[in-house]
DNA sequence: ATGCTAACTTACCAATCGGTAAGTGGTCAA
DNA sequence: TTGACCACTTACCGATTGGTAAGTTAGCAT
């Protein structure tokens, strides 16, 4: 038997990074099809509808990102956020698909309801933040708050590089980089 | 003969609830067509294509932003900033449509040759925001990146409220605006 | 050999897409 | 009155959309 297995991550794979760039509704099946080198039947053999293979996109994605947030575990809470996300920062610049791919998410989330695929990996990074303040019973939504900047941040800048740079020059988008 | 330019500002109105909402991609001329109360041709007779609908859009969008961000003009460009900051906040607050309107334009920014709109805007903010630092002759780079960290916070915020909202409760959402 | 299943393919579908062509009705200047 | 012009409509177009139906091909257990 062909690895299944293996295919269907390889579609995943290509529709994360079309989904990412173009958006769902931007984004067609048959340029899917034509991206992994199959038919669009191919697809939808494996993903009943291309709204199920967007979930699958997006359940990967969290499983991607909560994977490298766990591989920075470190002692100290602090330590670890910080070294998650200076990863995290770099990864961005290496390969923004990610970056776009969860604001893409965050824009279509309409009052359909989806659920957010990332919420075990925000609850995570609460958990995480909530042990750096120490004994001090902080409230939920103050931490939240703060991650949720955090991870904006990097996001909102990885997805505004494009533009900047065909502003300022790319030069002017590295320097911001530096900065973060 | 009927008031031209007032169904014309109408229909970028309605164009740019709809953008805002489903991005470029996410957005058919029938729609706009149908909530618009007209045909699509009619649409279609004022802006050639839908491209043009759409670049008329974010053209109004940079008006708007310029023009709010010369209303709170003040003497002293630290107050000026600070009111103006202010006022985006709770404009955003009270209506998210802009705010998702130029995440949508950034994530759509591909490669291609659409001049970005609010550059003149950006420009403006970052001379103001130079003034406020004396005269050190900061680079303007600098000054680029805590420009467009504000914006992007505000924005990147307010497209997450409604995931937020809908994960941990529309009062933690709240929370967070508070912050601010 | 046979049958079963997984992983595809070609062929096809109605619906919708952005856009063109050719009017229609009303207002205006002459 | 005429005729030009403007805002807009109906009718239509080929292309593409997401999705269905019906095979086809390969590997594997029996």
């Amino acid at each position: 038997m062909k690895p299944s297995g293996d295919a269907k991550s390889a579609y995943i794979a290509v529709a994360t990074r079309r989904f990412a760039m173009d958006g769902f509704h931007g984004t067609s099946l048959s340029h899917l099809a034509k991206d992994a080198g199959v038919s669009k039947q191919a697809l939808l053999h494996f993903f009943k509808t291309k709204e199920a293979l967007y979930a699958a996109t997006l359940t990967a994605l969290a499983d991607r990102m909560m994977q490298d947030l766990i591989a920075c575990r470190h002692a100290d809470p602090a330590q670890w956020l910080s070294d998650y996300f200076t990863s995290l920062c770099h990864n961005a610049y290496a390969d923004p698909t990610d970056m776009r791919l969860v604001v893409h998410a965050l824009l279509d989330s309409d009052q359909n309801a989806r659920k957010w695929p990332l919420r075990p990996y925000l609850d995570e990074l609460i958990r995480i933040t909530s042990d750096t303040s120490g004994g001090r019973a902080a409230e939920v939504s103050a931490q939240l708050a703060w991650v949720s900047q955090m991870i904006g941040m990097i996001q909102y800048h990885i997805i505004s590089v494009p533009t900047v740079s065909g502003m300022y020059g790319a030069d002017t988008a590295t320097i911001l980089q530096e900065e973060m």
